[in-house]
DNA sequence: ATCCAGGACCACT
DNA sequence: AGTGGTCATGGA
């Protein structure tokens, strides 16, 4: 099952391989990994994108089928230069903007979400993937893809819920592996509904995430950004916090963390999410 | 070896 | 409000 979308400025490279979501393979020109429970793999083409999954994409035979899932998830119903128009206009965000073009927001399941990002604290972008690769492989639903090769969904809170915080150790979680399990515990007993969450307020909805125990304020904008579609959402990680001061503070001698947080939600616009990924894409992937 | 990684939390100031 | 130590683990 093939599907072509088109869709102008979109970088599937910058946008599958930015840090948002650990979950993708790159192979040959293309991309794999599992989306709403299927396989599926992305290649650009010119114009757009190839997607190609597989078994009931279609509902009707015969119909290009239903792809809605893989659009809510790409956001290729976005207008990228209308959010860009609401960007500040400075010499930052124009160099940012310029060295990542086309790159892209993708909308994550909140739940995957939520679990990759409190498996990421203090560790390097190729560890978070080690270990969601090892989470999924032990207790993720297997997904059958095009050359008959098996991968696996991220395991559901449901299934996380019900695992020993020892074996949840042996993925290499560390002092994390408790956290993800009492998020798990909350969300598969109705305690979290994070699709809810997604109808709140901001501020609410930021609230509700980091009163779980490993969940602050960056994972929690993390989770808000990526997975719940709240734009303003802004993540301040090492590297983020590195271009504001580089870029923005060059010759302040010290930076708190309350000034950071105060310039990050008053300067970058209803977009601030959207800017943080350029400038935390354009600082990480440019060698000091 | 030493430092650091898409942090959170606790105990002190 | 701001700083420092601690928590696992492995890459560079």
């Amino acid at each position: 099952m093939i599907h072509r979308f088109p869709v102008a400025d979109y970088d599937l490279a910058a946008t599958l391989e930015c840090g948002q979501d650990f979950r993708w393979d790159r192979r040959g020109g293309g991309w794999e990994g599992v989306v709403s429970g299927r396989w599926v793999r992305l290649e650009p083409v010119p114009g757009g994108i190839r997607a190609t999954a597989l078994g009931d994409c279609g509902r009707a035979p015969g119909s290009d089928g239903d792809w809605e899932w893989l659009t809510r998830y790409l956001r290729t119903d976005e207008d990228l230069a209308a959010i860009l128009s609401t960007f500040p206009d400075d010499p930052p965000l124009r160099e940012a903007v310029a060295a990542c073009r086309g790159l892209r927001l993708v909308r994550q399941d909140p739940w995957e979400c939520l679990a990759g990002f409190i498996c990421s604290s203090t560790k390097q972008i190729v560890q978070i993937r080690q270990i969601l690769r090892l989470l999924a492989a032990r207790w993720g639903k297997p997904v059958r893809a095009a050359d008959g090769s098996v991968w696996h969904a991220l395991p559901r809170a449901e299934v996380l819920a019900g695992v020993s915080e020892g074996d949840l150790r042996a993925c290499k979680l560390g002092f994390r592996a408790p956290y993800l399990r009492a998020a798990a515990e909350r969300v598969a007993a109705g305690h979290l509904d994070l699709d809810a969450l997604a109808r709140r307020p901001l501020p609410e909805a930021r609230a509700a995430l980091e009163a779980l125990p490993g969940v602050g304020r960056k994972i929690a904008d993390c989770v808000l950004l990526f997975g719940l579609g709240f734009p303003a959402a802004f993540p301040v990680d090492v590297w983020v916090r590195r271009a504001l001061r580089e870029l923005y503070f060059p010759r302040a001698r010290r930076l708190t963390p309350r000034r950071i947080l105060r310039f990050s939600e008053t300067h970058f616009g209803p977009h601030a999410g959207y800017a943080q990924q350029y400038l935390f894409h354009y600082r990480r992937t440019r060698p000091d």
